[in-house]
RNA sequence: GGUCCCAUCGUCUAGGGGUUAGGACACCAGAUUUUCAUUCUGGUAACACGGGUUCGAUUCCCGUUGGGACUACCA
């Protein structure tokens, strides 16, 4: 069996989506389970998309996951360049090959000759408007030049494009690993361009051009390429590579959460979900969109929804780390049809290995918060804090989020907590309890607990009666962790300060 | 429009010619937690439709419907 080599290709138009992170994923862990290689191509071949800083936001992402490239622009590797604009002349020699054998052609067509092309087949009433073997030859190109002609407009340097010589009529067939025997008749493929009229290549030339050259065996990709894989298939054979044309694997899409349709940023945006791994900040709008590290999730919780985003084990587990997943990963055993987004289980995952953490691991999340707040916390009650709160945390920043009172005395106070709960008992219980523990050496949660029970019973007063009321004068919140242990690491001074502050304020 | 791909609970999915169609998320109820969360128990909930093939189809085949992708000198 021949070497695995895969290739992650994204093209550096801005940060990378979600779906494309699966999809480097899936040809990951293939790679990793097959001992083979790990390419990562960068495909910028339109330089009019080109967007600064997104091929180093590309590899910080993949970093971020956990995705290992072992082969590319920085880790370099025996296939340099791996950027697909520093291989211009490697394309151009291939092409010229395509050329001299008569499977490919100049156009000289302008933008106006194609529209006007396009409108008369559809005033016609044709049902596909392309460029291809029934209109080929009554455009301006070398099939109905005469090489004179052509030769003249090349040396004159007149714009031109290279196209695919699509046979007029086969059946062009190919296997996917996935979905089987994909056939498609030729006359349903175009004479694509494959190099533009700035000398840059396509993606359907660069690709294959590249996929061959650097000796990849699967083409892992998103099912938006199945209907060009064809055109491919026809490119390998003109290239005479049919016999080391990669597999073909073709992934189901990411959906929409609701309703159908290709996951958008749009849609992110709209449920208030991230889309993007990291934050990204276009440098043209300046608009920022927040990544999943920044809006809490786990690296780890978040390949391992991803994964299972089209593919699962076959068992009933759901757990697993990259390493598992390598181990279990197949092919066969990607589905077929695309799956819609769930950001609820994306947010379980991510609750699931939050909890699994040590609290040490924890409290550096917290100390992320605190050094942005500029608050000083000493390691102790940070590991307190974090195992009291980590049952109930789903993002990183929660700890931050829901345990703010552990830094700050409430500024206000649950107003439904206060309507419901807040009474002369509460009151009674809570000024005796305050003058209780200010005679303390040290409120541990056990004493606390003992103390408040002696007042209550003196006082003749349930202590459930009171404990919302409780919570809310020292938290300002009508839920939160266990409040005895809450109340040790607040320490007896600053609980009866807040009690006491909370008397003088909530009136009843 | 054309070409291609797809179709099991609301969602992710397992399964496969005869099953009480299984799990997970979400949801609902109960228990635990003197709160909330966690945890535990239970529950609601699916084979798109129509034809075949077959003793028997949710499963195999065909069609219909529905959905998606593609249809650029973008990838």
């Amino acid at each position: 069996m021949r070497e695995v080599r895969v290739r992650f290709a994204p093209s550096p138009t801005g940060a990378l989506h979600i779906g494309g992170i699966r999809t480097a994923l899936y040809n990951y862990l293939l790679a990793k389970k097959l001992n083979g290689t790990m390419i990562l191509r960068i495909e910028d071949t339109d330089q009019t998309r080109y967007v600064p800083g997104a091929e180093e936001y590309i590899e910080q992402s993949l970093a971020w996951v956990g995705i290992k490239i072992d082969e590319g622009v920085t880790a370099g590797g025996p296939h340099a360049p791996y950027r697909q604009s520093e291989r211009k002349s490697i394309y151009k020699q291939h092409v010229q090959k395509l050329i001299d054998e008569g499977n490919a052609y100049y156009a000289f067509d302008t933008e106006e000759e194609l529209e006007a092309m396009r409108n008369r087949l559809k005033a016609a009433g044709s049902s596909n408007q392309q460029y291809s073997a029934t209109t080929r030859m009554i455009m301006n190109n070398s099939l109905t030049l005469s090489e004179g002609e052509t030769k003249k407009n090349l040396d004159a340097g007149v714009a031109y494009v290279i196209r695919l010589k699509v046979p007029d009529s086969e059946e062009v067939q190919l296997h996917d690993l996935i979905r089987g025997e994909v056939k498609v008749h030729s006359s349903q493929i175009d004479d694509k361009v494959l190099m533009k009229s700035d000398g840059m290549p396509t993606y359907h030339l660069a690709n294959v051009v590249d996929d061959y050259l650097m000796k990849i065996s699967h083409v892992i990709r998103g099912e938006e390429w199945l209907p060009s894989a064809p055109l491919h298939v026809l490119l390998y054979r003109f290239f005479g590579w049919e016999k080391d044309m990669p597999q073909f694997v073709h992934l189901p899409l990411l959906l929409k959460p609701d309703g159908n349709g290709k996951l958008s940023k749009r849609d992110a945006d709209q449920m208030g979900f991230p889309i993007f791994p990291l934050t990204w900040t276009d440098p043209k709008t300046n608009e920022l969109a927040k990544g999943f590290r920044e809006s809490g999730y786990l690296p780890e919780a978040l390949i391992n929804f991803l994964a299972f985003l089209g593919w699962n084990p076959g068992t009933t587990e759901e757990i697993f780390s990259m390493e598992e997943l390598a181990q279990a990963f197949s092919i066969e055993r990607i589905g077929k049809a695309g799956a819609k987004f769930d950001i609820q289980k994306a947010q379980w995952f991510n609750q699931q290995y939050l909890k699994a953490k040590t609290e040490a691991d924890l409290a550096a999340y917290l100390f992320e918060s605190l050094q942005q707040e500029n608050i000083l916390c000493s390691e102790e009650k940070a590991l307190k804090i974090c195992s009291i709160m980590k049952e109930r945390v789903t993002f990183t920043q929660d700890f931050w989020q829901q345990g703010k009172f552990f830094f700050h005395g409430p500024t206000s106070y649950d107003e439904q907590v206060i309507a419901k709960k807040w009474n002369e008992d509460v009151v009674k219980v809570l000024t005796l309890f305050s003058k209780e523990i200010s005679n303390t050496a040290e409120l541990t949660a056990a004493v606390a607990k003992s103390i408040l029970e002696s007042v209550t019973n003196q006082l003749g007063i349930g202590t459930g009666k009171i404990l919302q009321g409780l919570r809310v004068a020292v938290t300002g919140n009508g839920s939160g962790p266990d409040l005895m242990m809450t109340m040790e690491i607040l320490g007896n001074e600053e609980v009866a300060n807040r009690i006491n502050h909370a008397l003088s304020i909530i009136k009843k």
